[in-house]
DNA sequence: CTGAAAGCGCTAACAG
DNA sequence: CTGTTAGCGCTTTCAG
């Protein structure tokens, strides 16, 4: 910068403000100063502009690893949710840092806004990390959730209506004369516990028995749902019907049926979660819960812009919508 | 950090000095003033710190994006390569600036670089920007490349050996006793053009006739993939064959070859390209050429270590290999 | 409209 | 082993 301001006779003072567009300025002076940088390729340094403004336009994505399962960032349904956050933030101007955390430890990601690195950051992956979270909103880190509205929420989340998900995917396989459905996913935590919920309450709803045999316990990870699917074959349990916690599971489930020669959806009718490209593409094509990514982004980052001014925004629900193709 | 100095009675120099682990601390003062951090969840400032020591470990990857198409990152290989990219650098211990630049002025992500913002970057998506790659690398931005070898190339490129994906395709294809293949994609740029001389190269290998009426000009983006095809349908050329450029536009083109009562892989057999995760559930469960990703970004990383180094180092091909599934 | 001077939070000679 | 001091590149009062 003091090159630039010698070369122009001025002080760095003034490129300073040309640059940044100031009023008090003779608009000759800045035009000239601003050709005189283009020139030259420079280029205001951020981190130095940065400390001294105060200002940060970086935000920060937080995916959590967990430490048992394979550290791969694969999942469909995150790296969508990512490429729309991307966008998003581009548009409104912001650099987007990506960071893995290990999820055992999320209040490490405090170090990412301690450290100035991040002005805010949404997080993606609740699972059952509540009391982390709220740990952290506590510690005032500014911080928005893709995930479920839980009770003591002390954090601003933004989801989709999972319940509602979950209903409308039962009610739907009951609708298609569906009467011993399964349900293949987590029912603990987070998200899946009230796409869980939603299933108990279609069965209710109708009238048909609601029965932990068929419920099918599995994290999100494909070898791992899998396996679980196996398992629960392997007890003999006649089902028509299976509703997957995210098309993920849901499509490997199938592989799984597929390989027992029980067909879809002659035998077993099964709908998944997300809508991620995959569920289009399976074979047969997967009947799903679609969930509005695009608004979900803008969503998170106008929720997060808030919660940076200081102000307490109310986690916002998402409609979700059912999703019809060949497995139903 | 002069709270912390006061608190524990020292001068700012030697707090700093305790939290970088200076050897020159005696170890009592150093654990003393590291346990009043964490207590008082002191953060060193990331920015002052790389301002006054020079040192960055901030990494870019740059994802351009065309003005004529619509902006979301949502291609599976891009944000597959996206994710081993992430893992990658998280292991190495750098942060992650994803940036989306316009396609059309690649030379703003030197702006990435000269402003501090990374110490260097990874480009994903070499496309026909040969020459806007080549300035920037005479500009000195420390660059890697996820793309083709080309000629007067002045920066750093990690690829898979598409001429040989090409061909081994095209070859497969020819083996199962196809004639007339057609091939789908781009022909003129990046990493598509080298997958279609392997293509060319195969036929002419098995004395088949190369023919221009058999090459179906497409961009990676699916509806136009797909409209493409239903144009060549209508041109009525009988092919049993296809190789794709990529997974996602071969999974349309089995769209559009279903809808027209075309039956894969009996009528027509189809090669993709990348494996994605929708290739192993697509209709049918769709051969393809795998490209080994998570070697790429381990090689992206170093290549680009190297890079900012000041070396310059060799261009890499790694391999790749076919994936046999239900499409041929 | 412009310049001088102070300082954002930190690190690294240098001197003790 | 520790403190003093200077300064990374920039912005922003405060004077003029």
């Amino acid at each position: 910068m003091m090159d630039i301001a010698k070369m122009a006779g001025v002080s760095t003072a003034t490129v300073s403000r040309a640059l940044n567009d100031s009023e008090s300025i003779r608009p000759e002076t800045r035009e000239r100063i601003k050709a005189l940088a283009q020139a030259h390729q420079y280029t205001v340094h951020a981190g130095a502009k940065n400390l001294r403004s105060g200002e940060n336009r970086t935000l920060g994505l937080v995916i959590p690893y967990r430490a048992d399962l394979p550290m791969q960032l694969t999942d469909p349904f995150f790296l969508s949710l990512l490429g729309h956050l991307a966008d998003a933030m581009t548009a409104a101007q912001y650099d987007l840092l990506l960071s893995r955390v290990n999820a055992d430890h999320l209040d490490e990601c405090a170090a990412l806004y301690d450290s100035g690195r991040v002005a805010g950051m949404v997080m993606v992956g609740q699972w059952d990390h509540h009391d982390q979270l709220n740990a952290l909103a506590k510690r005032r880190v500014p911080l928005v959730v893709w995930g479920a509205m839980l009770p003591d929420q002390l954090y601003c989340s933004v989801g989709s209506d999972n319940f509602s998900g979950g209903f409308q995917a039962t009610d739907h396989l009951i609708k298609r004369g569906r009467q011993r459905i399964a349900y293949l996913g987590d029912f603990n935590s987070g998200e899946a516990k009230f796409r869980f919920e939603g299933y108990c309450e279609a069965l209710r709803n109708s009238g048909l028995p609601v029965r932990p045999e068929l419920f099918i316990q599995s994290p999100y990870t494909p070898l791992e749902a899998q396996q679980a699917m196996h398992a629960f074959c392997n007890q003999g349990f006649a089902i028509d019907g299976l509703f997957a916690a995210s098309d993920l599971i849901a499509i490997n489930a199938m592989g799984v049926l597929n390989a027992r020669n029980l067909k879809v959806p002659e035998d077993i009718a099964v709908v998944g979660y997300d809508d991620v490209d995959a569920a289009r593409h399976s074979f047969p094509p997967l009947s799903t819960i679609r969930q509005p990514l695009d608004l979900a982004a803008r969503a998170l980052l106008a929720c997060l812009q808030e919660v940076m001014r200081g102000a307490q925004p109310s986690s916002r629900q998402l409609g979700s919508e059912l999703v019809l193709r060949a497995s139903t």
